[in-house]
DNA sequence: TTACAGGTTCCAGTAACCGGAGGGTCAAGC
DNA sequence: GCTTGACCCTCCGGTTACTGGAACCTGTAA
């Protein structure tokens, strides 16, 4: 795969995967003329990145979060503690999001209008929002 | 309440409520010494943007965030159709959290130990984390 | 072989802070 | 009344995590 592959693949920008490569988050191969080789774990890590980042993590928690990913070993208490920490703040963030949720729902109802759509979409689901 | 008060309450450093002042995303008052007076208007607001900056919200979607925080008349269609995107947008995260959290513990139980915390945890509350 | 999409490096700029210098303010203690 | 120390102010430069652009190479297609 090209980097223009796994941008479309990981939905990142071509320029923040060179970036990622820059600083020594992933390591593509190279073929002959240069170009940059990605493998599909290349893209699962790319991807897992993605949305790390997007849930605002830091690179360098996602450094840590990848060395996670990757350890299949886990050779230490360390890295299982650094998981359950990392849980730990996975959960809080859904916590809030949650928590945003509510404050930006319940200004919408602050009003008298019956027609609210995002009344109307939480009564699809109201809080159970699960996956 | 000062800056430091404003900070102790928000979470926030106090150079980044400075700094969300100079960009326009807060008001606070000021003294007669020239110092900030944050009202609890204002620390509301500067939780909320703590909250969306740690979920991965930029600046600019905190300001619209912000914008729906504040007005009680919605008078457009617009700031409501706004609200409903960015409530998806919250649902995708909290998707995507929950996706995170179940690579990370899938790879935990990746080996055969039987004492992984993270396992342990799981077991308590089994991806049932909807507060 | 020319065109063009897509790859490469390198360099400069932006977003969102963060730390420090240099200086004013205020309550507490001598 | 003066000093000490915590806290406030502005200004400036640096950092993180990209992002855009210039200048150039590669591979397919007409």
């Amino acid at each position: 795969m090209t980097i223009g592959d796994a941008a479309e693949a990981s939905g990142l920008p071509v320029k923040t995967i060179r970036y990622y490569e820059e600083i020594g988050l992933i390591h593509p191969g190279r073929c002959a003329n240069g170009y940059r080789e990605f493998s599909s774990a290349d893209i699962h890590k790319l991807t897992f990145v993605a949305r790390s980042r997007s849930l605002g993590f830091t690179i360098e928690e996602c450094r840590t979060l990848l060395s996670l990913y990757e350890d299949r070993s886990r050779a230490s208490a360390d890295v299982r503690s650094l998981a359950s920490g990392h849980l730990d703040q996975i959960d809080l963030k859904i916590v809030e999001l949650q928590a945003m949720r509510r404050t930006l729902v319940e200004r919408c109802r602050g009003d008298d209008r019956p027609d609210c759509p995002i009344i109307d979409r939480l009564a699809e689901g109201r809080e159970e929002h699960t996956a």
